[in-house]
DNA sequence: GCCAACGTTGGC
DNA sequence: GCCAACGTTGGC
């Protein structure tokens, strides 16, 4: 099990729209970048994923499950470009900021402060621990996943 | 809307 | 294979 990190401008792709989606989930696509696909490459079925809005809102609005592993993007016929399906699983009872990320000592080194222009990113065991506490999920509803 | 950071492209 | 030009991302 690994954990990851999308983002998304909430104008062109929501966390509503995402919900809206339901258990049917929906590609991760328009991803035009090597290392955000190299991740999506590796993500296991199952995988979990915060939801990030970037440009408006700059918070974890969500939790995300990967739910088809990568295959061609369907929104392009070049053959470089794979992406992963997601499906919405919950939210978070307290979005969690970019500033209250920054804020946090613990969560110095996670990629959303250290790679910011990185759309599709790697979370840690501990990070995303912190980040679901900060968030108001506590591990006995982490575990009813 | 600005601009810094950074990834990509293409000429040499 | 270098590097300048250019485009995009995303916080502010």
């Amino acid at each position: 099990m690994h954990y990851w990190l999308f983002k998304s401008e909430p104008y062109k792709w929501s966390w509503e729209m995402q919900k809206a989606k339901g258990e049917a989930g929906e590609e991760w696509d328009g991803v035009r970048n090597y290392q955000a696909r190299n991740y999506m490459r590796q993500m296991q079925l199952g995988d979990l994923g915060f939801f990030y809005h970037s440009n408006k809102g700059l918070e974890v609005v969500g939790i995300v499950e990967v739910c088809a592993l990568a295959h061609p993007d369907s929104t392009t016929d070049d053959p470089r470009w794979d992406c992963v399906d997601i499906k919405a699983v919950c939210d978070m009872p307290q979005p969690v900021t970019l500033k209250a990320v920054k804020a946090n000592p613990a969560l110095g080194d996670m990629s959303l402060v250290t790679s910011m222009r990185l759309s599709v990113q790697p979370v840690k065991a501990d990070e995303w621990m912190e980040v679901c506490r900060m968030g108001g999920l506590n591990g006995q509803t982490l575990k009813a996943f």
